[in-house]
DNA sequence: TAGCGTTATGACCAGACGGTAAAATTCTTA
DNA sequence: TAAGAATTTTACCGTCTGGTCATAACGCTA
């Protein structure tokens, strides 16, 4: 569920000043790595100031949390049964691609939180985000039965669209090391790479 | 290059000691979510102890991470320019999915200091990383202007190679939690749709 | 413009943390 | 086995950090 909406004016725009340079913080740093003063240095508050919005570090740090989840999710529950089986699954890792590329801190507040073992959302990793995998990894499951694209394990479909792409913004600093100076963009490569991968993979 | 030989038996057993357990706080916590008393607690030692074997917290994080780089990057090392190129990769793919799954440890120290902007090893990526990728890239290359793999952009191979198989090791929990409890070990179906994945796209 | 609820500030606290000093203990070897 | 080196412990320090509290300033509306 969303943060609850803040009543009066002041309270909605310093919330949101507040959860920006939050994102900023928690997903350079990692939860215990940022500071209540970097946020509000960057957030323009003072610390007790920023405690008036939020009651904890913690509740600023869910805030965040829940609301990316939503959005984080919903290109997978966008994939359409109805639609072109090897169409549905292009667009759904180029939506994924876009979203590294224009939401790279969110991406890294997911990953930081996932890797030290999701302790804050594990009840939404083995409720919603499982059930939506097992639902739409049956969608899958009978394109390949009818036919439709080629024989493939869904799952594991499914987590080398989240490692291929979110992989563009959590290891950013050493795709653009290895890339060097002169390639800035990595992603219209990386687009072009994707895009015949999965065609490959899937075209039966 | 790799942390000095200690001299004694003692400092020997201690190093080795103070090492694995920093491996397993630091890749878990990250580094500034590590305390040293966490470390000192798992490893045995008091806090004070364990900093007569390392002078300070910095410097055990850059034992374990300059000790890993090399261990790391051994099997880009071993991708064999004379050898058979579609055996070549899968070999390497092979590799370090098995790295994900025998040292998930290291590969989460890694992602860590990797998503953190890699404060701490960019020369490394710069330089070591850098050149190692521009080499194999090279061979990659050869093998595609010669016909005997499919076209493909050679660095983004080698990143969706990285990509594909640490998210199984950095993103353990999402996986298990997804796969649920009856699927304890996806390492088997991983190592299927990865070798399955990769033949499709390589082979002319 | 008076009054009241909202927002902001400065001073502060308790605990955690990285690290130090020096004394005490253990180990090695002559 | 005694001396000296290596190792471990106890007590401690200064700083950082999340969070509190009382007070002050602000801003809306009657």
């Amino acid at each position: 569920m969303p943060s609850p909406r803040p009543r009066t004016r002041i309270q909605q725009r310093n919330s949101e000043t507040i959860l920006a340079a939050a994102l900023d913080i928690f997903s350079q740093q990692g939860f215990r790595g940022a500071t209540l003063d970097q946020i509000a240095d960057l957030a323009g508050l003072s610390k007790p100031n920023l405690l008036y919005y939020f009651p904890s570090k913690e509740a600023i740090h869910t805030a965040l949390l829940t609301d990316l989840l939503d959005v984080w999710l919903q290109p997978l529950r966008d994939l359409d049964p109805a639609g072109d089986p090897l169409a549905e699954i292009l667009t759904y890792v180029r939506r994924k691609l876009d979203m590294s590329r224009d939401m790279p801190r969110e991406s890294r507040l997911f990953a930081n939180e996932v890797l030290q073992g999701a302790p804050r959302i594990e009840a939404t990793m083995t409720g919603d985000l499982a059930a939506l995998v097992e639902e739409k990894a049956g969608v899958i499951h009978a394109w390949v039965t009818a036919g439709h694209i080629a024989p493939v394990h869904p799952k594991h479909l499914i987590f080398s669209i989240w490692a291929l792409t979110q992989h563009y913004a959590d290891f950013d600093v050493q795709v653009r090391a290895v890339l060097g100076p002169q390639e800035p963009d990595p992603y219209p490569d990386a687009a072009q790479h994707l895009e015949t991968m999965f065609i490959k993979m899937l075209k039966v």
